[in-house]
Order: structure tokens, then C-alpha cells, then sequence
DNA sequence: AAAAGTACATGTATCATACAGATACTTAGT
DNA sequence: ACTAAGTATCTGTATGATACATGTACTTTT
């Protein structure tokens, strides 16, 4: 066995198992609860990368999320039939559509994350200020390190692909 | 609106962020990646918390992992047909059976834990021993947390029902 | 003008889950 | 002891989020 570390109480190990009971914890939260009522979590997430990459493309949105892009047209259809979205021509180019939040999009958003911010607030009421600060810290890092990993793993899809599609760039 | 904070990049702002990223993150690798061949993700965490726990029984097992008890039953029967745990009658309650994990399982098991420590210590290789120390904490905090809040917006299925089911309590 | 490539949509499959109902067993009330 | 109520498990069905394969329309290259 090549086990770094036999699985004792290690950092690493840890890190392991509570990756491990957190993905269930968010999942049932994300399942079960009273969240996501107008619009799911993915489409949550469609929705603030939408707003952090301005209207693009589905097929640069895809990347964006690093999902498929058959998924991606179909989480935007359901933005768009909800009316939180717009699908707008592209002039430039007749295969892709530019996808656009509408106002109704942003204040759906807006009201989803304040209902996320207020379970997080109940959830790490009692937590020292430091504390907070130290998860939001070892998160953000924890996220960074994946997305370069999955990058790394799939230097396909170059990001270049990304201009070939924005509004003014053909 | 009742917007704590005008969603700056405070904690709550951070965390709020991050803990959404990360889902998809995780999502993705538990998907795509070449972890879980022999058994998925949810059985591995079953076969964890059957090791915690002991033998108990699938209404047990499925509190513990606040599963729904029918799908508890399918991750069961996964591992049974694998060869990974076997279902004891119990002799006390002809309703009810006892998991136990075989000497398979728990190859199989550690064999998983194994590769989720290599793919873990290669993602944060190159962070310093603080960090690392600091994520593993933070993440068992927050489980911590979320498992209470779990745990008191649902006081039914109280945690006395462990005993009924175990080998030799009644 | 034909061939190759690209963007999006649709069909189908999978996985993990929940809820509803069925069945077999147990416990409580009388 | 008999019946009613409760409980443990299993099975059927539905949902949500995803991927892969295919089809279609458009664009770029040759």
C-alpha cells in the first residue's frame, strides 16, 4: 500500500472525511431545503456566473461552470422560461445566442443570496469573528487549488474559446 | 429587504460564495472523476459510517446518514451484491436486519480512502502546514454547526430509536 | 462550392435522492 | 388471545442534475 498516511487524524485525513460529510450536508440543503423555491442551485450558480462574466455565450457560460454544454442549454431554458433570462441573437455569428439576465433574473438572485446569507449568518452565529474569517479564507483557497487541478487534468477547452463568442469581439 | 449586508465581500459574503463553488467542484469530481469504480460515493460514505456505528440496521444507518430509508435500502443492496456487506437476520426483530461490513468492504474501503488522500494531498500540496491545519478545522466546524442546525429544525427521528435495532439490546 | 468545424438543441442514460405504497413483523389495548 | 396500531424494509415511481451521442443550422477553410 502505498497510503501516504494510515489514516489517522492527520490534516489530510481530516480534510478527507469532512469533504466527505459535507458534500451530504449540502446536498440535503440543497435538497431539502426551503431554499430554491423560483430557481435551483444550478441554476443559482448559472445565474452568478452570468453576472460575474456579463452576457456571453451558452457555450462560454458552459465552460465557465465547467459543465456540458447540453446541460447548460438546458439550465438556461429554464431561466429563460421563468423570465430571468433572455436568449438575444448574436449578429456576428448566427449558430450562438448571447444569454442576458433580465431584471427579474438579477432580483431573484439577489433575494436567493440574501436567503443563503441569513442560513449561513444562523449557521455560524456563536462562531469568534476569526473563525468566520478563517472559513471564508481555507474555502476560497480550497476552491482555488480544485479549479487549477481540474484545469491542469483538461487543458482542453482552451479559455481562449471565450472571445470567439463575445458580443462585439467578431 | 432584510439583507444583512449589501453582499460585500465580508465573510458571510465569502463563505456564501465559496460554499456554492465548492458544491460544484465536488460535484464535479465525485461525476468525473476515476475515484468510485467499485463502489460510488454514497456507498463509500455508507460503508464509513457503518464503520463508526458497528452493525446496525438500515433504519439506523439511514438516520445517521439523515438519509431517506428507501435509499438507504438501494446503497445497502449495492454493497451486498458487491460483496462489500452482508444483511444478518436479527434474531430479536424479524423486521429488521443487521448491516455488517465484510473483510471486502473494508478493502475496499480504505483501497477508496486511499485515493481520496493522494488526490487530497495533491491539491494542497504547496499550501503551508497552517493552512492545511486551518481547513481541516474550519470544515469540521462548520459540519459541526451544520449538523446541528439539521439536527434542530428536525428534532423527529429521535437518535434514542439507535438502540431498538442494536444487536444485543433488547 | 464542398468539406470541415462550431453552437446549440434534443434524445437517452445514469446516479442519488425522496415520497408513496406494499408487505411482514412487532407491540399495545382490550 | 385477537385485533389495531406501529415499525422496518423493500419496491415503484418521480425528480433533479448531469453526461454522452446525435441532429441541425450556421460559419470558416480550402
Amino acid at each position: 500500500m502505498t497510503c501516504p498516511s494510515p489514516s489517522g487524524p492527520d490534516a489530510i485525513g481530516i480534510i478527507e472525511l469532512e469533504l466527505l460529510k459535507l458534500v451530504r450536508h449540502l446536498e440535503t440543503f440543497g435538497r431539502r431545503g426551503s431554499l430554491y423555491v423560483s430557481v435551483d442551485r444550478a441554476g443559482y450558480l448559472a445565474m452568478r456566473m452570468l453576472e460575474s462574466l456579463g452576457p456571453v455565450s451558452a457555450h462560454c457560460l458552459a465552460q465557465a461552470l465547467r459543465l456540458d454544454a447540453s446541460t447548460v442549454t438546458r439550465q438556461i431554458s429554464a431561466l429563460v422560461s421563468e423570465g430571468l433570462a433572455v436568449r438575444k441573437a448574436n449578429p456576428a455569428d448566427g449558430r450562438s445566442t448571447t444569454i442576458v439576465l433580465t431584471d427579474e433574473g438579477r432580483a431573484a438572485m439577489r433575494e436567493l443570496e440574501c436567503r443563503r446569507r441569513l442560513l449561513i449568518e444562523e449557521l455560524v452565529r456563536g462562531w469568534d469573528e476569526p473563525g468566520q474569517i478563517s472559513l471564508g479564507t481555507s474555502l476560497a483557497r480550497l476552491n482555488d487549488s480544485l479549479l487549477r487541478t481540474v484545469t491542469e487534468r483538461r487543458p482542453a477547452d482552451r479559455p481562449a474559446g471565450h472571445q470567439a463568442t463575445e458580443p462585439g469581439a467578431a
